[in-house]
RNA sequence: UCCUCAAUAGCUCAGUUGGUUAGAGCAUCUGACUGUUAAUCAGAGGGUCGCAGGUUCAAGUCCUGCUUGGGGAGCCA
């Protein structure tokens, strides 16, 4: 079709949608999800990412001729000039009856793979370059956006700091897994010690380095001079973890705050959480609706759950009693010193108490070494949130501020030191009462959209034996 | 990493006890239809049955190994 005159500013289809302004000219930009039709008039339903909800655009096929619109096809990337009009059909309110058409890039009908059709989440996960065009990854790519700003919106309005921690470490007892190193060495010709073993001192850094594991012993140096800070950032684990609510790299938010115990602890981790899942259900709520109707019918009831419920408080103590007491049969036996299995969590979580959980005072012997020592001399001041469907969404303590303390643990435990002298000298000098906890981003967009594996809530997955893309 | 299930057309799947030329729906292509809504209707094309071995007169089907994917477990966020 001859182009004459498109250079009218698009508007955006969501903004569109809610127009009143019938009859005057508007120009819209997009990708074609769909056209039907005859002879006479055809419909093309263009979707621009500013909403799940598409434009349709009616075509009055003798004005533009059949062969102009064969490039019109799924997949395909348009700009549309016409008319915003009442719609005449069923599915929609408004429509643009097209006055001229330009066709930006074509798709191939025979090897373009989205369809009309629903697809699997495992097929589209092989095509993760093309995914963000379907309904689905449009609204789980908005709903991740949107809670990323809420959680900047969060702690800003609270007075919070956002701090930059490193990505690339040296101490390699962050505690928290295998980790990726980083290195310039040449891998076919490795420089050696004298006695064999590989030269770091010859690496870029001078030193062995790693990808981080985790933000929180840079983000207490921060909290203690800036009072409450948090970090949001990319973190990476090597662990051969193959299962849907693991990453090799992942986003984890992790706040510090100088001056709060465990209960502060406790009332900002579900404050925070009740203000994320309530900014998405009144900021994201038709793509929501489309996840509720699509994939999982209660989403949006148990997103309201959470927000309107307090989360059930209890030691582990308490809940292995309960455990021991409930009389369900466990394949993994529980008894007081042992972690908690998932069918253990899961049944606290979807059981027992049917809401979300904070389990506090685990032993000592399983958790990290940083941790504040309770008084009984056995469990320390941890904290895990537990969701249902997801787990652990949340692990988080007082830290243990007490120099002797935490150098004592530290031998008993055979901590490396040499890396970590900064971390212990914040003890040292000032130290201060002090708390923090790591929010895993990626779990906290399963819970609010319903997905059920992690690899479909991030555009593009790192996992075992996969970075394609 | 362990346990378990699976892999057949572009996608989702069926394929009987091992037995003739491997099927369906959707998608695609062609045609029909004056307002469709995953449009509808008619017809057509489309297959190295994941890869490599093995058993057998005969393997999509049985056996072994490998690869990839799902679910469960561990590690954790």
């Amino acid at each position: 079709m001859q182009v004459k005159n498109l250079i009218m500013k698009r508007i955006k289809i969501k903004e569109l949608l809610q127009s009143k302004e019938f009859n005057k000219e508007f120009v819209i930009e997009g990708w074609v999800r769909t056209r039907r039709g005859n002879k006479n008039v055809n419909f093309i339903a263009i979707n621009d990412g500013s909403t799940i909800n598409n434009m349709q655009v009616v075509v009055d096929v003798p004005v533009f001729g059949e062969e102009s619109l064969k490039n019109i096809t799924t997949g395909a990337c348009v700009k549309v000039k016409g008319l915003l009009v009442n719609s005449q059909g069923q599915g929609q309110t408004v429509e643009i009856h097209a006055k001229e058409i330009l066709v930006y890039g074509t798709a191939d009908t025979e090897t373009f793979p989205l369809q009309k059709k629903g697809h699997t989440l495992e097929f589209l996960r092989t095509i993760a370059h093309l995914r963000p065009r379907t309904n689905t990854f449009g609204a789980i790519l908005r709903i991740r956006h949107n809670m990323a700003f809420a959680i900047h919106k969060y702690f800003n309005d609270k007075g919070f700091c956002y701090v930059h921690t490193p990505i690339i470490t040296g101490s390699d007892c962050e505690g928290a897994g295998q980790m990726f190193r980083v290195s310039t060495l040449d891998f076919n010709n490795l420089p050696k010690t004298e006695d064999g073993k590989i030269d770091f001192s010859q690496d870029f850094f001078g030193k062995e380095t790693n990808l981080t594991v985790s933000g929180q012993l840079e983000g207490e140096l921060a909290a203690m001079a800036l009072s409450e800070i948090y970090t949001f950032g990319p973190t990476f684990r090597a662990e051969n973890s193959n299962t849907p609510r693991h990453l090799a790299e992942f986003w984890m938010i992790e706040p510090e705050m100088a001056f709060y115990d465990l209960e502060d602890n406790m009332n900002l981790a579900q404050d925070f959480v009740q203000y994320l899942v309530k900014y998405a259900l009144e900021n994201c709520k038709d793509d929501l609706e489309f996840l509720n109707n699509m994939y999982d019918k209660e989403l949006i009831s148990r997103l309201e759950f959470v927000v309107n419920n307090d989360f059930k408080r209890l030691t582990y103590t308490e809940a292995v009693d309960i455990l021991v007491k409930s009389g369900e049969k466990f394949e993994y036996p529980v008894s007081w010193g042992t972690d908690l299995q998932s069918e253990h969590e899961r049944y606290l979580v979807e059981k027992h108490f049917n809401k979300p959980v904070i389990l506090i005072d685990y032993p000592k012997e399983i958790k990290a070494f940083y941790m504040k020592q309770n008084p009984d001399g056995k469990t320390v001041r941890a904290m895990d949130v537990l969701f249902p469907k997801i787990g652990e969404i949340i692990g988080g303590s007082q830290r243990e501020e007490d120099f002797n303390k935490l150098n004592d643990r530290i031998k008993e435990l055979n901590i490396p030191t040499k890396d970590m002298w900064w971390y212990i000298d914040t003890r040292k000098f000032g130290a201060a009462p002090h708390s923090g906890f790591g929010l895993g981003f990626e779990r906290l967009i399963l819970f609010v959209t319903g997905m059920a594996n992690i690899r479909d809530v991030i555009p593009f997955p790192r996992t075992p034996k996969n970075a394609e893309f």
